[in-house]
DNA sequence: TTTATATGACAAGCACCCTTTACATGGAGA
DNA sequence: TCTCCATGTAAAGGGTGCTTGTCATATAAA
């Protein structure tokens, strides 16, 4: 699933370290997000939206392009 | 996490096979997201949302009520 | 050059998501 | 009663989310 994650954390000036802490998980976690390595859990997914201020559909694409 | 997934399936009147089925996922893992056994993967969380035709927000509530 | 920060990646380990198979119960209807 | 459907639950197994620890590379600054 692709996400805004990189460029989300690029508008706030974060590396991935201070993005993790506000998420409360490990800078690993992150950095295998934006890479696409996986997609995050729900509960995660909601503390993302929360940080953000956007809903999980304005971060997270689900719909494989086109 | 509690969701609205039992009320918005009565809505439509449907069995937790029928609403598996629409997901393609078992009957027990409706029945396991109903009882709150677990969370959904995000994946499913969308498939549940376009479902509906509601936000992933308005279905499911991440924060511990009150 | 040396040091520090940022990022990417890998492995091992644990917990969770979802599967199939199976069993048990309750209600509706023949 | 007997049968069928709906629901709840359990166990075992595979795949995934997230952890800690570690290593490598690149860039920037002293």
């Amino acid at each position: 699933m692709k996400n805004r994650l990189r460029e989300l954390r690029g508008e706030l000036g974060w590396s991935q370290q201070a993005l993790a802490d506000h998420l409360d998980v490990s800078r690993q976690t992150v950095n295998a997000l934006e890479t696409g390595k996986y997609d995050p859990s729900l509960p995660l997914a909601f503390k993302i939206g929360r940080l953000f201020e956007l809903k999980i559909e304005e971060i997270f694409d689900d719909e494989p392009e086109a």
